[in-house]
DNA sequence: TAGGGATATAGGAAAATCCCTATATGGATC
DNA sequence: GATCCATATAGGGATTTTCCTATATCCCTA
């Protein structure tokens, strides 16, 4: 695990909040047409629009924590979704609870 | 807890360095002529010369690690020797493992 | 295959971070 | 009190991060 890469990933209230909402898409985003937000996740405009950012910016925020390993894109048609990888973050709470 | 100031601490390759050195100071750092390495700490100089930068950077390091919780600064005589403040570390621990 | 919607990439401006030198401060000692 | 050593603060340059607009790409649908 790096814990550098780890850290600069959650080194912004933007991503935090994108994590926290993602832990209940239910709770805090509207149904969506195509893709369940459970099972798919949610999709980038609605990120966007929720964070209060343009589209890229949020793509951007959401590309960092998938390559930190927080998050999961899936394509389907012509969104991405994304949802929380919890194994992923799982392994991520243990390195930090042995590397600290 | 804050989850956004604690990962900022630790979104740097040299402050990440630092916490780890100071889990066994005396295996990373010479004896210091005041102030023991594990008891009170390790002195800022050593700190600085054995990450490469100059004074004032390291302080700077420190003084971030600090804030967030990491370690504790304790001065004697002329000097500030830094050690990692462990209870508060285990605090964070549970913080991330409860907020991520 | 033409058109359109959603997302990704490119490029650049603004802000934050990092790290330096110079200097101020704090405290011990002569 | 004068001096010296360790640390903290000030100020500034270089790099990185953040976020935007414009545009390219992907994929569905007509």
């Amino acid at each position: 695990m790096d814990l550098v890469k780890t850290a600069r990933a959650l080194a912004s209230d933007k991503r935090v909040r994108i994590l926290s909402w993602l832990k209940d898409p239910a709770a805090h985003f509207p149904p969506q047409a195509d893709g369940d937000l459970v099972e798919d996740g949610v999709c980038v405009v609605l990120i966007a629009e929720k964070l209060g950012v343009s589209q890229p910016t949020a793509t951007e925020h959401l590309k960092i924590l998938a390559e930190a390993g927080f998050v999961r894109a899936r394509r389907l048609k012509q969104w991405t979704f994304y949802r929380r990888d919890e194994a992923a973050i799982a392994g991520i709470k243990q390195g930090i609870a042995r590397e600290l």
